[in-house]
DNA sequence: TGTTGTCAAGAGCAGTGCTCTCTCAACCCC
DNA sequence: GGGGTTGAGAGAGCACTGCTCTTGACAACA
């Protein structure tokens, strides 16, 4: 039962799943992922709600396919960022790579929340995730290593690593396909857990009394946190 | 009409609060916070719904309270692990809360993604936690304000801050009540925006593929971010 | 001994995810 | 072109949710 997909039934079936997948993302901006309701999808297309199921088993397989859109989205954001500045230097690479995250994590911060906030309780991310969730810190990681390439980084060993931590390290590496070994590979990997941190930090309401003007303050740690990246902190 | 806490109606309310709580938060525990149910807790408290109501007015009021609770106790460890270490060395301390902070996230992740994931839609948390939100990072800015005191934390400006990075600053350090210079208080900031991203990454299994000992993991992240810290990054 | 206030119960409303059966039109193939 | 196949949608229904309202009972107080 091979599918052929220029048959007009299945081409009828893909332009209705984007049709569902495009109310549903409607719905993720308005009420978040808790309040996406495939009844109010259906009611949105004009649909009996069983009729849904004929394209997405559960609630959750269609919030699957958003979490794997918004992953690809944000994905293409950091790849975008780092392919428009291929060539430059490592600080400006990464400071505009940052940015395009953030940006893109404020002007949709359900979408963020959906793959970088708590995961949904009882929801187990399906493999098909696993491949757009990396792009983005691959991206990350494409812009560390072409400044080591470039000479631009500095690599002696700050601090001692322990054998599991190496092993992590290498699986790691190996499994990005990056050429970074364990100081710059672990630096970089804070860089970007401390990225995603602050800009939770922000988007969940955490500085919401003191800070006042997020851009600048975003610059500021972004500044500091690139140089130690590149540059490497001092030895422990 | 002064509500007197000693009458047994009242001893009884408070009482019939307690054990809402304590169901609530059992059924969190397990389910997480979309999924707790008024009607669940008030099944498993042998009662009615309509009843629980007559204690918590809505859903999100009891959320609210378990919220605080929760922002209390991981208050209360990192103020632990700041007594506990006081007076060692500044280096010392903030590993022991860092730690602290990070075993209790992993003891009780639903607790932690309940604070620190995404808040949940639609949900604006009241001024009431405020308070209790503030206790743990009060706490880590207090190790390093001591750490200063004591003349163990460099000082010297290794970036310029913005006016408006200035003026926010100033806010947060009143705010906080520590007498940390806009150079010590963005690195704190950083270091706790990162320790929170790191666990974060962590604990919503964005780490899963690649690193096997968590633990190692953590400290020799931890290893790196104490002592950029304390010592200081490369000056921008 | 009333009176008052509080509590719990129960019914009910509107919504949810999901399952099942049914109908009917569109498709595919001979 | 006609007839069998298939799949889309409708609709009813189940078990659940948060929340409201009314009603009856009991305990505390004057």
């Amino acid at each position: 039962m091979p599918i052929d997909p220029t048959t007009p039934r299945a081409l009828a079936r893909v332009e209705r799943i984007a049709e569902i997948k495009e109310a549903a993302r409607r719905q993720l901006v308005e009420v978040g992922s808790d309040g996406l309701s495939l009844r109010a999808v259906a009611r949105e297309l004009g649909v009996v709600s069983s009729a849904v199921y004929r394209y997405f088993a559960s609630r959750d397989e269609l919030l699957t396919a958003l979490i794997i859109d918004v992953y690809d989205a944000v994905g293409a954001v950091a790849e975008g960022a780092a392919a428009a500045t291929s060539g430059r230097r490592i600080g400006e690479r990464w400071t505009a790579l940052a940015r395009a995250v953030r940006s893109w994590a404020v002007a949709q911060p359900h979408d963020y929340a959906l793959i970088y906030g708590s995961p949904v309780p009882g929801y187990r991310a399906p493999e098909d995730t696993v491949s757009p969730a990396l792009r983005a810190p691959l991206a990350a990681l494409g812009v560390v290593a072409d400044g080591v390439a470039a000479g631009e980084v500095g690599t002696e060993r700050r601090s001692p690593v322990a054998r599991p931590v190496h092993a992590d390290l290498a699986t790691l590496r190996s499994g990005a396909g990056v050429d970074l070994d364990d100081e710059v590979l672990a630096r970089a990997l804070a860089a970007w857990t401390g990225l995603l941190g602050h800009i939770s930090y922000e988007l969940f309401g955490h500085l919401h009394n003191g800070i006042t003007d997020y851009d600048a303050f975003f610059e500021h740690q972004l500044a500091r946190s690139t140089a130690i990246l590149i540059e490497g902190g001092p030895t422990v």
